[in-house]
DNA sequence: CGACGTGTTGAAGGAGCTCAATCTAAGTGG
DNA sequence: CCACTTAGATTGAGCTCCTTCAACACGTCG
């Protein structure tokens, strides 16, 4: 369906990293049917309360997911990056508990949620590193959680920033103390629990106190150490140390 | 390895209502060897850091997954039920990256990993309700990290108090508006990420407005519609409408 | 240029926290 | 059966972290 490097690669890479494939299982993941849509930033990519034929895979461009609460408040949930999957509960699930929405332009591969099921269960290789990314992704979660739940302000948003950087490193995107992150003040609040206002005299703060540097949409870290102290960020829920070549990101 | 009501067939119920399971895999699940051991209250059925062979189903008793964060505050993710496979991400996921603690004393089967890994992907229709499991766990943990995100103390509690009673009156085991629930008002703050302190306010004031009665481990709801609305209560994310004899709830 | 989205800052208020005392009920041992 | 202990619930007073409201600055893009 395309030429060189084929569109779906970076969802093998992805994959592979949590079980070696045989040959032929390779080819089956980068043979998928899919077809590709862009989405402008600001737009979704999947509403709260669809019902999906489809997983969608990250093929450019930032995206986050997020939920609405009553009184008009947003939740985001996690913030995703080239080559993650942002939809895989869709292989099963038949309605969306939440959306997904696009922090820059981005690219999405949709994948007919029939062939991903049946990718999983004909080959089981190819299962398992599936059901690996919805593990993690769940790990993600629950860390998620306990910085909103019990950490401070300043602790969330060191922790924010970590986790960004060391993913962006880990998926070869950047340097996990220097990355582009397309998201406002407004954005970052709606992922922290906090207002946009706290938000800024949070980042103003840390700037002051020399961990980071922010300025458009870049994130400079100037002390790692540091700002992982404050953020009392430890890198094992992100469960690198499960990966195959443990490439390793010694914190 | 038992006689009458097999230890597992609890654990069998579950996997069913996701996917219509032939008896050869029904046998395969109830077949699988585990050993069962009691957990007294308040101690630890998995640590984290630790790299357990096995994964866990609550066969009785409450339990809840928790993380400790650096000030040492604790974050309780997740409350659990009998029937609950309380670690299924020990299935693949070397390290535990959470606690798990009983909330009651307990009885626990342990399976080995290696058998359910086994069980997932030489009877895809099994791996299938198990990959269910855990992106239902998921959801979960998404509407967890919405509530402590962007609700007030009294929402968040009313949504608790909601999604407790509707999945214990789901598993078979209360009335929704009904149910034992053995926590203190100590760990209900830590799964709230408030303090005791003001979570005995909160049920007060709840109390006082004729919404909820609570003594001792007996919660009591006095108007599940008002409830529901204070805490921005939709059950669409327990996606009870995915599973096969939707015998639902409505709200 | 004017408008809009985003970042920045100040001042005031409030939701939830801390500290600390008191109350209650269920053990537990004599 | 009762004194004693203890874990948990309850309540008050004061404080703080974060929010709300509002104004202003800055840069981009029509």
């Amino acid at each position: 369906m395309t030429k060189a490097p084929p569109v779906l690669a970076p969802m093998l890479r992805k994959l592979m990293k949590w079980s070696a494939l045989p040959p032929e299982d390779q080819c089956a993941v980068l043979d998928l049917p899919f077809s590709t849509r862009s989405v402008r930033r600001g737009n979704c990519i999947m509403r709260e309360g669809d019902e999906p034929d489809h997983c969608s895979l990250l093929i450019s461009g930032f995206a986050y997911r997020h939920k609405t609460v009553g009184d008009g408040g947003r939740q985001i949930l996690a913030v995703h990056m080239p080559a993650d999957i942002v939809d895989l509960q869709n292989a099963l699930l038949r309605t969306s508990d939440h959306s997904v929405q696009a922090l820059s332009d981005a690219t999405i591969a949709d994948i007919p949620r029939d062939a991903v099921r049946q990718l999983a269960f004909e080959r089981p290789r190819v299962g398992q590193a599936l059901w690996y990314e919805t593990l993690v992704d769940g790990s993600l979660q629950r860390e998620w959680t306990a910085n909103l739940g019990r950490r401070s302000a300043r602790a969330r948003t060191s922790h924010l920033l970590c986790e960004i950087g060391l993913r962006l490193e880990q998926a070869g995107l950047g340097h996990r103390q220097r990355y582009e992150l397309p998201m406002t003040q407004e954005e970052l609040a709606d992922a922290l629990g906090l207002t946009s206002v706290h938000v800024n005299r949070t980042l103003r703060a840390l700037s002051r106190d020399g961990l980071t540097q922010r300025q458009r949409n870049s994130v400079s870290i100037a002390d790692w150490d540091r700002l992982a102290l404050e953020g009392d960020f430890s890198p094992d829920y992100l469960h690198f140390q499960d990966q195959q070549s443990s490439v390793e990101a010694p914190l």
